[in-house]
DNA sequence: CATCCACTGGAAGGCGAGGGCA
DNA sequence: TGCCCTCGCCTTCCAGTGGATG
């Protein structure tokens, strides 16, 4: 049944995008300069997950690539590379100048080779923004003439909030393209180009994909989530087509297989506290250290422990109710015991 | 109302890892 | 080889805040 299964990766770029022409319009207008030896204006892309942010930032830089291919894109995941260190490494990687650069290379020594490296512009996206630690970074791609950043995070007000006085005025002048939720018609529209590039002809109905858009109430990630596991599980089935049952038994799957991924990723200590928090329901800070404790050999210093747990509050894993005292902890979705595999 | 207490999160410094350099 | 560097992670210390208590 799945004939190219790339297409229903998450990092997939579509070589069109449905739905989106207004945004790439405008980031593209944005990023023009380029074409010309000009630099661009700060770019910020604005909206929910699952909205096309990364995926419209791909497509956009890919366009401009071909017409302009001196341009160079660096692609940074705030989320995984939080520090000034890490970004700027990220970016020489990018460009091919990150040999024998070792954890024990000065940051500045970072920043010197990409200042030397001006001879072609730069485009850096950094997604998931708001995740990144040192705002430091910031001011260093700013600094430099022939970097162009392209910024992706889900709200504004946040993002600058987060920034030190320095960045903020300086960002302050870029463009915003904003992102709104998709309509179940156009996720329909967007599950049915991905379905027919994916799978073989009349594996899945129209009414499914409406199923499974509704379902993902508007998020794309979800609902290619949602699309790839009913076409595996068809597969080991030996189904030729998507049935409403393949699908129900697909929704819930889906829906955790991204949870779980986040959760393996935690280190043995916040896996504790997840349980511990997943356990109780909702837990208040003194009860959760005490917990923690009990059930660990060399338990970590309780400020460390908060440093864990507004990490996982980033994350969306738990959420915090409350500020200080009286403040207590639970998983996001509430506590619900799924046993979906990936 | 004053005081206590639980909790948060910033700042600064220690430490081991991994690599450069004489 | 031994010393030095920077990194990230962790701890220690502490100020700030606001509900609870007398």
């Amino acid at each position: 049944m799945i004939v190219d299964g790339r297409v229903l990766r998450e990092d997939f770029v579509p070589s069109e995008v449905v739905h989106r022409h207004d945004e790439v319009t405008l980031l593209s207008e944005t990023l023009e300069p380029l074409v010309y030896g000009g630099r661009p204006d700060p770019a910020f892309l604005f909206g929910p997950t699952g909205v096309g942010k990364t995926c419209i930032a791909r497509y956009t830089l890919a366009q401009l690539c071909e017409q302009e291919p001196t341009v160079r894109v660096a692609y940074v995941n705030c989320w995984q590379e939080y520090t000034r260190f890490r970004v700027l490494y990220s970016v020489l990687e990018a460009v091919d100048r990150a040999v024998d650069v070792h954890r024990s290379t000065p940051k500045d020594e970072l920043f010197d080779r990409l200042s030397r490296m001006d001879d072609q512009p730069i485009v850096v996206i950094l997604d998931e923004v708001d995740q990144l630690e040192e705002t430091a970074a910031l001011y260093d791609l700013h600094r430099l003439p022939h970097v162009s950043p392209v910024l992706i995070a889900n709200r504004e007000v946040e993002l600058f909030a987060s920034f030190d006085d320095r960045v903020r005025s300086r960002l302050h002048a870029g463009t915003r393209v904003r992102f709104d939720r998709y309509g179940t018609d156009e996720l329909t529209a967007i599950l049915a180009e991905r379905a027919s590039k994916a799978l073989e002809p009349e594996s899945v109905g129209n009414s499914q994909l409406r199923t499974i858009a509704d379902a993902a109430s508007g998020d794309a990630r979800v609902g290619i989530g949602i699309l790839r596991s009913a076409a595996r599980r068809a597969d080991r089935e030996g189904a030729e087509s998507i049935t409403a049952e393949t699908l129900e038994a697909a929704i819930p799957d889906a829906r955790t297989a991204i949870r779980r991924k986040t959760i393996d990723g935690l280190i043995e200590h916040q896996r504790v506290l997840y349980d511990v928090i997943d356990e109780a329901g909702e837990i208040e800070p003194g009860d959760l250290y005490a917990e923690y404790e009990r059930r660990v050999e060399e338990p970590k210093t309780h400020r460390t422990l908060r440093n864990y747990l507004t990490k996982m509050v980033h994350y969306d894993l738990i959420e915090a109710v409350g500020e200080r005292r009286g403040r207590t902890y639970r998983l996001v979705d509430g506590p619900g015991e799924d046993d979906g595999e990936q």
